[in-house]
RNA sequence: GCAGGCGUGGCGAAAUUGGCAGACGCACUAGACUUAGGAUCUAGCGGAGCAAUCCAUGGGGGUUCAAGUCCCUUCGCCUGCACCA
């Protein structure tokens, strides 16, 4: 219909000559705002569809800004360190900086034809040496305060890489880019200390606005438990080691510890004749794979070291093993073991038939006064061959129920369940398949008016034969119930009693008890039933003694900051021949990054910049050393873009802090939920540290964020190389629609959120939408100076609800608003000049470009970016007759229109009335009636 | 396994505090204008039924005058974590 194309080169020309959209960071008079878009990696490929739809809306929030007179900082700039670049300069020899450079400018031209707002003098590139100067100055900060630091530590090596990786980049024990295996490898590294802020980090959370489930990711990845650290010694030995835990209460019913593998005192601690053992053991866990580290746990593993620690509560001997469900990275990378009440810990001790002491008995039943106590058992007899369990059936006496009885002295738990089974039973063929943990019950004997407490032990016994004795119990007693076999679905149902229906539940599940309930074997805890005072007196004691103490303890682990690659910011470290090694002072910074003949990597898996010799070799203070040749992370570049898109072309320092006190924090930030613990946790970090300093004024960089969906292909499947038929390309879009299409289909497809399919029928649709937005104000001749009252509600509404869809990034509904009013204006005939003008100031946002065009055709010679936004008047939205349903019995029956604020009286006097209301009414008795106003009636009737 | 999210027409989706389910758009159907229409305009469009009416928000149950919305339970899909002591 109109020419897209051309309108689109006009004003991105116009925008571009009168730098529409640039920002005076000076100017503190106008409130800020400030929305940032996640900057992109310049890849070769340019933008995929994916990009306008998070750069659209933030463009969008921006748009209104402006117009509704904030003072608007909107960037962009470029992550243009990283892998892609490096390879084709491997393939092809040359310089990846201009491989990047002719990408940046590729999506540059592409980000100001979709005519993104982005003021570009703002533009900043992270692996331009001006602005590496500071991430290499923040990092030299981060060396002389002791939060980076080179360590010898365990890391996630990718030999196909060549490089070692973080662990928010290894995904399933693959390298993340390229799928590689990554195995563990003990490497001196350089690390951030994020740690140090993890609960700065966890905190920080309470305060931004953010999505749920991303603070929650968070929250994970740094774990944060609460536990206590215990002492243990090792028999024969001055020798002692810790182990954290966070159920130290339970610590009278660890029968063993587990060190893992890598443990430094497996060496040490190992008896002779185990040696061999241990190291074979050591061998296979250091040669397996992340992946099968992980993948194969279901069936645990492990070495008996041959040495025994003190269990500092009861002094018992126990044994040491080592095994790798004990991970050396988290807590002490040691564990005391606990199999009853564990179940990794169960698993363990049932493969390897360790000693179990239950500590904490399950409670059925409820607690009265004055009981008396006892221990009995409940067995539970199977019939494998019929798949069915006997019962007994007790009528109204019990219910069904299984075996029960009371132990007698001097019998053990097992004698007393076979001795009750044929005394009630006669089967005396049977095998023991199950003991389980003793449970804790209560209840109350009503023929014996006595309440009693419990310790019953439970059993499964599987029916070898049924074979059987006339058994010796008197017969009143035995008339009393019925033997019946029964099966699974029958117990469930008829099985009432809570210990015998417990009972049955954990005979078929056996394993560890890791619930609450009644402290036993554990002297001074014995009889307590509330955890938390379990645990506090445990740790009283085991502070009085000097054996333990309270430890918080997190999962997040060192931030793996150096890659053996080139195309990375040099790190600015000189090692001297002597060992020690110092920071480049400011002055030597940014340290270049110097040309290479061959970016290739070394065959030792050092870092390509070692080819630099020249380079690598220096003369630093007057003493000969070498520079670090690993490189930072792609992570480490846009830890801070945020704050130097404030001042980018500061020399002086990172950025100006008068500026940042101004424009910190980001208002909005969105972009991919994939960066929820890689980018988002260390941009966090870098912040913190930075406002700990005093160089920046809030902890938190980013107030809002919000993560837009993935756009899918038309089959609904993420767009990429697997089903290229089904990608879509933005410019192609562009060039058949025009950009104003582009952007306004990403935003009417759904919630911003959503992850979404594409559909190029869609797309036609918007087309058509702001075809006859355009035809309405260029051919049908019926904007006029004149009013419209019959537009006037309907207008109001429009501004009200489009303003607040744009605010709260609602853009699908704000865009059904206005095409709600075009189809009421098309009704008409006049179409008033103010509703004309202000029309295109709603819709402008979304589609700058036509309504530009449409702006000066209405006459105006200025672009319509700073007009005032429009506003409503609340008055006029408000219905003079609004519609009110009439239910009866909740289903709708008609509706009536009525005036606002009609009385309650009234309203049911006209609902009645209605003809099909009053229908369903005849002959029927009124129960209830209720009215909620200017919304619905309901009339109950019986 | 644990945590979080989602499930509404043929499709993308709407639906303040529980208050007329399906707004808006696509596709589809019929009609108008046209030499023509993949343009435009008008009307229809969850299912069944001539209709009154009934049935419908993954399934089952509950609370309520009233449930897509709240509670319980179950199934399916997606995402994150995955031996975290």
């Amino acid at each position: 219909m109109y020419n897209t194309k051309e309108i689109e080169e006009k004003w991105i020309k116009y925008w571009e000559e009168n730098q529409t959209f640039k920002t005076n960071l000076r100017d503190f008079e106008k409130p800020k705002y400030y929305a940032l878009d996640m900057f992109p990696y310049p890849s070769g490929v340019g933008l995929h569809a994916g990009h306008p739809e998070g750069y659209t809306a933030t463009d969008i929030v921006c748009r209104m800004k402006r117009m509704q007179g904030f003072n608007v900082l909107h960037p962009m700039g470029f992550d243009s360190f990283g892998l892609p670049a490096e390879q084709y300069a491997i393939k092809t020899g040359n310089h990846p900086g201009k491989f990047t450079e002719e990408n940046i400018k590729t999506f540059t031209d592409q980000l100001k034809m979709l005519g993104l707002s982005y003021d570009w003098d703002l533009c900043i590139s992270t692996s331009d040496s001006s602005y590496y100067k500071w991430t290499q100055w923040i990092f030299k900060n981060l060396y002389e305060d002791g939060l980076a630091k080179l360590v010898e530590m365990p890391v996630n090596w990718c030999e196909e890489l060549g490089t070692v990786l973080a662990n928010d980049e290894v995904i399933d024990g693959k390298s993340e880019r390229g799928g590689f295996p990554v195995i563990r490898k003990n490497m001196k590294q350089w690390v951030i200390d994020i740690p140090k802020y993890a609960e700065k980090l966890l905190n920080g959370l309470e305060e931004i606005d953010w999505p749920e489930s991303t603070k929650e990711i968070q929250r994970n990845w740094i774990g944060k438990s609460i536990g206590a650290s215990v002492d243990f010694k090792i028999e024969g030995s001055s020798k002692t080691f810790t182990v954290f835990t966070t159920r130290c209460d339970t610590l009278f019913g660890a029968t063993y510890c587990v060190l893992s593998p890598e443990h430094k005192l497996v060496d040490e601690i190992t008896s002779e004749e185990q040696k061999e053992k241990v190291q074979e053991y050591k061998k296979i866990c250091a040669s397996k794979s992340e992946l099968e580290r992980t993948s194969i746990n279901k069936e645990k593993t492990g070495v008996f070291t041959g040495a025994f620690a003190i269990n500092p509560a009861n002094n018992k001997s126990i044994p040491i093993w080592i095994s790798d469900y004990v991970l050396a990275s988290y807590g002490t990378g040691a564990i005391m073991a606990v199999p009853a009440h564990d179940e990794r810990d169960y698993e363990f001790a049932k493969k390897f038939d360790l000693e179990i002491i239950p500590v904490i008995e399950q409670i059925t039943g409820e607690k009265r006064e004055n009981e008396t106590s006892k221990k009995s058992i409940v067995a539970v007899l199977y019939d494998e061959t019929k798949d069915k369990y006997l019962t007994l059936n007790w009528g109204n006496l019990g219910g069904r129920l299984f075996i029960g009885g009371t132990i007698e002295e001097g019998e053990t738990e097992e004698e007393c369940a076979i001795r009750e089974i044929g005394e009630e039973t006669g089967y005396t063929d049977i095998e023991l398949i199950t003991k389980i943990l003793p449970i804790n019950h209560h209840y109350y004997a009503y023929n014996k008016n006595q309440a009693y407490e419990i310790e019953s032990t439970g059993f499964l016994f599987k029916l070898k034969s049924s074979k059987s004795i006339d058994n010796n119990l008197d017969k009143e007693e035995q008339n009393k119930f019925k033997l019946e076999w029964v099966d699974k679905k029958a117990i469930e149902k008829e099985v009432k009693d809570e210990l015998h229906f417990t009972t049955f539940n954990n005979v078929l599940n056996p394993g560890a008890y890791t619930g609450n309930g009644k402290m036993i074997n554990s002297e001074f805890l014995n009889g307590i039933t509330n955890k938390q005072e379990a645990i506090n007196k445990m740790l009283t004691y085991l502070e009085e003694h000097k054996i333990g103490k309270k430890q918080v303890n997190y999962k997040i682990r060192e931030w793996i900051f150096a890659r053996q690659r080139y195309w990375g910011e040099p790190i600015p470290i000189v090692h001297f021949e002597d060992g020690e090694m110092c920071a480049l002072k400011d002055e030597d910074l940014p340290l270049v990054l110097p040309e290479l003949e061959d970016y290739s990597p070394n065959k030792d898996g050092s870092s390509p910049l070692n080819k630099a010799t020249s380079w690598v070799n220096i003369n630093y203070n007057n003493r000969p050393g070498k520079l670090e040749t690993s490189t930072m992370p792609g992570s480490a570049g846009s830890s801070w873009y945020f704050l130097r898109y404030i001042d980018p072309h500061n020399d002086k320092c990172l950025a100006d802090k008068e500026l940042l006190k101004h424009w910190m924090p980001v208002d909005l930030y969105v972009g991919g939920p994939e960066h929820a613990v890689g980018h988002l946790l260390y941009s966090r970090m870098w912040n913190h540290y930075l406002y700990d300093k005093g160089f920046v004024p809030t902890e938190e960089p980013f107030k809002k964020l919000v993560h837009q969906g993935m756009i899918l292909g038309s089959n609904g499947i993420k767009m990429g190389k697997r089903y290229p038929e089904y990608s879509v390309n933005p410019n192609d879009i562009v060039n058949k629609y025009g950009a104003d299409t582009l952007r306004f289909y990403e935003m009417f497809m759904g919630p911003l959120e959503a992850d979404k399919p594409w559909n190029n029928d869609g797309v036609e649709g918007s087309k058509k939408f702001l075809d006859r937005v355009w035809r309405l104000y260029t051919e049908e001749e019926k904007i006029s100076e004149e009013e419209n009252k019959n537009l006037e509600k309907i207008y109001h509404q429009t501004v009200k609800k489009v303003t607040e869809d744009y605010e709260s990034l609602n853009f699908n509904t704000a865009i059904s608003a206005m095409m709600i009013f075009i189809n009421a204006v098309y009704k008409e005939n006049v179409f008033p000049l103010k509703y004309a003008e202000n029309f295109i100031k709603l819709l402008n946002p979304i589609a700058p470009f036509i309504t530009e065009e449409l702006w000066q055709f209405l006459g105006h010679d200025k672009t319509i970016s700073y007009e005032a936004w429009p506003t409503y008047d609340k008055e006029k939205i408000q219905d003079d007759l609004i519609n009110v349903a009439v239910q009866v019995n909740g289903k709708l029956r008609g509706t009536m229109e009525v005036p606002v604020n009609t009385s309650n009286e009234e309203l049911l006097r006209l609902a009645k009335e209605l003809e099909n209301v009053n229908k369903h009414l005849i002959d029927k008795e009124i129960i209830k009636e209720i009215v909620v106003p200017n919304k619905i009636v309901n009339i109950v009737i019986k």
